[in-house]
DNA sequence: GTCTATAGTAGGATAGAC
DNA sequence: GTCTATCCTACTATAGAC
């Protein structure tokens, strides 16, 4: 393992907590248990609660956001597009599941810019991936079933790999890819 | 409408709270703000904040374990199970979408006899959905990709849709449930 | 970098008047 | 059924010693 600054353990450890509780229930007290230290002492590396939240979620959202405009500006077509993304929700979900959790979860306890950043980034994430679905419709590379039912289903998927891809350990992430593509993409019936 | 409560409209507004912050984050004079009251007089109808989300909670989850106890007993196939399965969430979901948010996001928060007790039902749920996709590819009746994947995405989907929904008021809910039924057994490509 | 002590605020819940 | 007043606890964060 690479050496982690104190700020960085701080924020793993809350990522966990968390993920197990949500950013409400979570306090400093609970924090600086986990980290075997009293809770006056986090403030010597982070500046307040709400920091280590937007560190968390402003982080992992900008990985998602840089993915999928690599992946817009690409001239693959639609499957091959749709396989990229589950490959970037995968690899993301490997190098952060619980950080995840708060993404998910506790993006509206962010305040101010970070909130209207988020927001931003998310949105703009979504009409991403519409506009490759449609495209793709129009193309005929995929069924014409309600656009918005397939963004949802498949988005759905993807955002609550987190939960359940730690659970997994015996599945090995390429054999994950694989499958959930087939299973996203070719149907199960 | 019916004529409701007092208690039950206060589990209502309750919900639409615990849905945009958590269950955590809303404080019982939130609450009793939104009911147009003080917040002691919540009191006179409710127990305790905890009570307010077991309600919500325990409800919905008995649904879900009496809808899925007709759906096993069924003599159906694979597939029509997994049709019912579909309309099952999406009539819960019709019914009450925002203790859904409650029911998945803040399940933990739970405290003793209705913790262990959701937890039990959940579980059930699940094995109980497992049990029927390992059937349907025993019988070759769906396509044998890995059996956990298929359970996860096709659960994971299905429990989003409280979030979803209430969006697409323009969609009609026997459509919804054709469609749905469409992209999560034949797939999209 | 961590501690003790504590400021200042906000939380769930109760008592008793109307 | 709702109110005001209040109890007690717990929270985030800071000050200053070591």
């Amino acid at each position: 393992m690479r050496p982690e600054s104190r700020k960085e353990e701080i924020i793993n450890a809350a990522s966990i907590l968390f993920k197990e509780k949500g950013y409400s229930a979570v306090t400093m007290r609970d924090l600086a248990k986990a980290m075997g230290i009293k809770a006056a002492s986090l403030y010597n590396h982070i500046q307040s609660k709400q920091e280590i939240l937007a560190t968390i979620i402003i982080d992992l959202a900008e990985k998602f956001t840089n993915g999928m405009d690599r992946i817009v500006k690409s001239d693959e077509n639609t499957i091959q597009k749709l396989e990229n993304i589950i490959d970037l929700h995968i690899d993301v979900t490997l190098s952060n599941a619980d950080g995840l959790a708060s993404l998910n979860n506790d993006w509206m306890h962010l305040e101010e810019e970070n909130l209207q950043y988020f927001e931003k980034m998310r949105q703009d994430y979504e009409e991403n991936f519409r506009d490759i679905v449609k495209r793709g419709v129009s193309r005929k590379e995929i069924n014409s079933f309600n656009i918005e039912i397939i963004v949802f289903s498949t988005l759905s998927t993807l955002r609550t790999l987190y939960l359940w891809y730690p659970k997994q350990r015996n599945i090995d992430a390429e054999i994950l890819k694989h499958d959930m593509v087939s299973v996203l993409l070719k149907g199960i019936a």
